[in-house]
DNA sequence: ATGGCTATGAGACATAGA
């Protein structure tokens, strides 16, 4: 709201205005352990006001999500828990997320919290968080790639809806060269094998927007940096959190970047909250 | 190649992360 000083008043009148909206602001942050990492994660809402947000790695069962504490921030949330490990949620600023799915379709056993998909303020949003899936090769590598082909799959019959829907979350993967501080090092690893690349390529195929390399083509720009060796300090960093785009929504992007200096926090999660501002949509 | 660090649940260390 603003307040509107009318013409010809003797008084200043404040009247209401519906304030242009300067876009929505869609994030995603693996915060590597909810409640562990409350206090950074308030902060960062406090300060980078996103509208919708993606969360990973909640590391909480369902019953210890923070749900009060992020009520009281200004946050409605929908969020599939599991203990230990895992764990999705996506949050919107005064409003309800509806909840569409959690799960992706294609195999009932699968148990891991990975995927929960909500209608949020006009908008569809897949939240994901894809297998590490290390050491490659092997059973674990073998999942994550099993769990990619059930990701395009689903992604396609989303596109198929021709909805605004975007693709949001840790991907463990960087998609080329670009997105690792030394290619070379990561050559055999479950986030950098040709498959996995190839795998995310083939989601772009379908007609998914990359944004944060679409604002930013040609620079390097990481999401990660490893707790070990200094790799924050050497500036070591992976791009793997990734928010993708359907088309209807490509045509709206105003901005997208990474709060890496949430990385640098006391008490900082791995990751840091990477962003996309899209402009004003009709449906919305 | 290894180990370095951090989280969780447990109440020591095992396991996963990337």
């Amino acid at each position: 709201m603003k307040a509107i000083a009318a013409t010809g008043s003797p008084e200043p009148v404040t009247v209401a205005v519906r304030q242009r909206s300067p876009g929505l602001k869609v994030a995603t942050f693996n915060v590597n352990g909810i409640n562990g990492r409350l206090s950074v994660l308030l902060l960062w809402l406090k300060q980078a006001q996103p509208d919708i947000v993606c969360l990973q790695e909640l590391k909480a069962p369902q019953y210890k999500f923070p749900v009060a504490a992020l009520r009281a921030a200004g946050y409605e949330a929908v969020w599939h828990g599991q203990s230990r490990w895992n764990g999705v949620a996506i949050l919107s600023r005064g409003s309800e997320p509806i909840e569409i799915r959690r799960g992706l379709p294609g195999n009932v056993e699968d148990e891991h919290s990975r995927y929960i998909e909500a209608a949020v303020k006009g908008v569809l949003i897949g939240c994901l968080y894809l297998p590490n899936g290390n050491p490659a090769s092997g059973p674990k590598f073998d999942y994550k790639l099993r769990w990619f082909r059930r990701l395009i799959g689903h992604a396609s019959t989303l596109l198929a809806t021709g909805a605004p829907v975007m693709l949001v979350g840790d991907f463990n993967v960087m998609p080329t060269e670009l997105d690792v501080y030394k290619p070379e090092r990561w050559i055999d690893d479950a986030l950098f094998r040709p498959e996995v690349r190839s795998a995310y390529q083939q989601l772009l195929d379908q007609g998914w927007t990359d944004a944060i390399r679409t604002c930013h083509p040609g620079e390097r720009i990481y999401t990660f940096w490893d707790y070990l060796r200094n790799a924050w300090g050497r500036d070591a960093g992976l791009r793997l959190d990734h928010l993708l785009l359907s088309p209807t929504l490509k045509d709206h992007i105003v901005a997208a970047g990474v709060d890496r200096e949430v990385r640098g926090w006391d008490r900082a999660s791995d990751h840091a909250p990477a962003w996309v501002i899209l402009s004003h949509l009709p449906s919305l």
